[in-house]
DNA sequence: CAAGTGATTAGC
DNA sequence: CTAATCACTTGC
């Protein structure tokens, strides 16, 4: 079943991050094929107060106006001039926090996100923000894009993971934050294979 | 370990 | 306008 706006507008992005592991984000293909992994990993943004964040201090430009949409919508932007990585919107419209999905275990459409990202190991398929967005085929015409129609979603297809089972810890890449790098607002299925290593 | 790549941003 | 930076990945 499709995630619906309430699942994201709720106000603990801590929350929504750790109940995002285990669900399905969908992307269908051009031909309509399903192209879908699980989430086994994300990281929370938590807006103004979060030095980290691309929102800090209600920063508001071209790229981060997205932000502040009403949760369930899609957050892409380009890093590095290479990769994509894939945001999902939290909380009120106005409120900027996000949640970013760093990685996924492959579920449906192996053989097209092996056309995508040719590599040895299916491990390295989506173990990774930039390496799933290419893998899915997410880039920036996905940014706006509501997770709540056509495009892409995330659905709960019933599979549930243990509390005991969700590791926490610093988030990666923002060391800039002084802080706020160190707070453990990064989350994944422990000993998942798929988690981006580190 | 460092290069690569280009959008984005802050600072003139 | 210019220069620095960047929520990363890959290959040496």
């Amino acid at each position: 079943m499709r995630l619906e706006r309430e699942f994201y507008t709720r106000a603990d992005t801590l929350l929504v991050a750790r109940e995002l592991l285990g669900k399905l984000l969908v992307v269908p293909a051009a031909g309509g094929e399903r192209v879908s992994g699980r989430v086994v990993e994300t990281e929370a943004y938590l807006g103004a107060g979060d030095k980290a964040s691309h929102a800090f201090g209600n920063r508001r430009t071209a790229r981060t106006e997205t932000m502040y949409a009403v949760g369930g919508t899609a957050y892409v932007y380009f890093v590095y001039g290479m990769h994509h990585q894939f945001n999902v919107v939290t909380g009120a419209e106005g409120s900027p926090h996000a949640v970013l999905v760093r990685a996924l275990e492959p579920a449906e459409g192996l053989e097209l996100m092996r056309l995508r990202r040719p590599v040895k190991d299916d491990r390295a398929l989506t173990s990774g923000p930039g390496k799933l967005c290419r893998a899915l085929g997410i880039d920036r015409s996905f940014d706006g894009a509501d997770l709540t129609g056509g495009r892409l979603w995330l659905e709960d297809d019933g599979a549930r993971v243990r509390p005991g089972e969700v590791a926490s810890g610093p988030r990666v890449g923002v060391a800039y934050a002084g802080e706020d790098a160190l707070r453990p607002w990064r989350f994944w299925n422990k000993g998942n294979p798929f988690v981006s290593r580190r």
